[in-house]
DNA sequence: GCAAAATGTCAAG
DNA sequence: TTGACCTTTTGCA
């Protein structure tokens, strides 16, 4: 479930349970260098849209997670590695697992930085500057649905926050990003902050009327968590309208069609 | 038991 | 625009 929420949740998850601590790192499965950090003590955990990063020393291990890939953790003493594991960290606080990544590998901290200096404005950050992400998508004549999934655009939002964020604004996918309004946008930026720490908070996305009024004993039947979100051939929530699913730039879209003409 | 799908990215043509 | 890649889970026989 990896958009940019979850490696924030993530980050912050990893730095309570193992910064300060020196580290056993693992690669049962071989396919990760893990001598190059096994037993350094791990300074800090941080996330940078859907990026992830773990600084030991002057050796950051960079992950992305992809469309698949996974963290699993616990307390005591970790289980036996079964299937494709990556790495694992042994720690005297717990261990945790990670399977599937697109990518798991050791950097320098300029090469981190470098990652880092390719991405837009990520919502997540404090201070992030939204007008950055705004002045490319005003030169650009691609759709905005696009747009709001390119990482160098916006760093973080991935299929599941584009859909609904259009959504919420009523804004056509297909139009334009220079026929987008300052005005607009700025409704939308703050809009997406909040929705992506409501996301961090809950460690799910959602966006529907009951992500507006944030209470955390209250649970939110799963189903209503999205208005159009792999809802194809369902009645829009708002208008009844069925939803509509089209492949752009090879990722699903969801819309409605009459809210969001 | 096997195919398809999943909140992603990159490189080739 | 397409295919390749990483792995697990789901759904259908």
């Amino acid at each position: 479930m990896p958009e940019g929420h979850t490696l924030h949740r993530l980050a912050r998850e990893q730095q309570r349970q193992f910064a300060g601590l020196p580290i056993e790192v693992s690669s049962p499965q071989g396919r990760f260098e893990a001598q190059l950090v096994d037993g350094r003590v791990l300074d800090s955990v941080s996330a940078y849209g859907k990026h992830l990063f773990a600084a030991f020393g002057d050796r950051i291990v960079h992950v992305h997670l992809g469309l698949y890939g996974k963290f699993t953790s616990g307390i005591g003493e970790p289980p036996e590695p079964r299937g494709a594991l990556r790495m694992r960290w042994t720690a005297p606080s717990g261990w945790t697992d990670l399977r599937g990544p697109t990518a798991c590998e050791v950097l320098a901290p300029s090469e981190a930085e470098a990652v880092v200096a390719r991405l837009g404005p990520d919502p997540l950050q404090r201070g992030a500057d939204g007008t950055r992400a705004f002045e490319r998508i005003r030169r650009s004549r691609a759709p905005l649905a696009g747009l709001l999934m390119d990482q160098q655009v916006l760093a973080g939002v991935g299929n599941v926050y584009r859909a609904e964020l259009l959504f919420r604004h009523r804004l056509d996918p297909y139009r334009p990003g220079r026929e987008v309004e300052a005005a607009t946008w700025a409704t939308v930026w703050s809009d997406l902050i909040a929705l992506m720490r409501a996301g961090v908070r809950s460690g799910r996305i959602v966006t529907t009327e009951a992500a507006d009024r944030v209470r955390p004993s209250r649970r939110v039947v799963r189903d209503d968590a999205h208005y159009v979100y792999r809802r194809h051939g369902l009645p829009c929530r708002i208008d009844g309208t069925l939803i509509q699913m089209q492949v752009l730039a090879g990722r699903k879209l969801y819309w409605c069609p009459t809210c969001q003409a």
